[in-house]
DNA sequence: TCTTCGAATTAGAATAATTCCAATTATTGC
DNA sequence: GCAATAATTGGAATTATTCTAATTCGAAGA
């Protein structure tokens, strides 16, 4: 499992050559450290200029491809706040999320103990939920 | 109030000259009525061609126009799933959507009674919601 | 009714996030 | 080391949406 520890996340090099299945390539690991590393939400441009940094070759679609591996093997999450660009999170604890209107900042929120959305929606029967997203917007104390 | 009766929703030429300080022309009545009468979650598209047949020489960027001020005066609710285009709802009710992965329809999931889903989440203290979006996916049944 | 003026509509161009494509490069299994 | 497979790359293509500038509409006053 890899340290999601804020104060030392992996550099390229301390991710290992697989995880769950999914080879991690040099660009990838890269990505991934990326995201891991500055925990702000991200977007793939982002992603990609602060890629860059450590490896100036990596383009940017490469950038969506490694972040579309990583999501569909569950490492990161893909966050989407209404029509702006996707926001990718390391976070894989169940959470969602609220977006400071002043600032553009996203907080993750997490559920009070032992809540269970499905509990509370009046689901049709036999549904099976795979994908579930919650995004809050508003203000913040005094802003 | 407009009537949400599925069974009868009123033609362009019922709907009032204003409703809730918006005025609606001729193009905002056309696009009101199509959300209103069909509630299968259309996107701009949708609504643009089902307005084309009324009114065949109605434009995209109107309709766009249109469902933005029937949005922005909480007359429609916008609807999005992921990156895939926005949907538009008549449904002004407390509601979420579910999305049948397998068919693409889109479904309003209404709350359990007396549930307030901030009560289950962890907000920072002060934090002022004024927009949520819930999105659900997945399976129906035997689908 | 006629005129005026701001708002709405229109067609088409522009934008921006993302995906696609075809060619190159890297990696794995033999 | 070699073939097969997968990943990367740059650039073009796609697509939902927004913008722009010109035209038209419609309400309100003269």
């Amino acid at each position: 499992m890899i340290s999601l520890d804020a104060n030392s996340s992996p550099t390229p090099e301390e991710l290992p050559p697989e995880i769950d299945g999914l080879r991690m390539t040099k660009q990838r690991r890269e990505v991934f450290s990326v995201v891991l590393a500055e925990r702000d939400h991200p977007t793939a441009n982002d992603v990609f200029s602060r890629s860059q940094k450590r490896m100036p070759t990596i383009s940017l679609a490469t950038v969506y491809n490694c972040l579309e591996a990583l999501v569909s093997h569950g490492l990161v999450r893909q966050v989407n706040f209404e029509r702006e660009p996707s926001r990718y999170c390391p976070n894989l604890s169940d959470h969602c999320h609220f977006q400071d209107q002043k600032t553009g900042t996203i907080h993750d929120v997490v559920f009070k103990e032992g809540v269970n959305l499905a509990d509370f929606l009046e689901l049709p029967q036999g549904t099976e939920v795979s994908h579930l997203e919650i995004s809050l917007k508003g203000r913040i104390g005094s802003n």
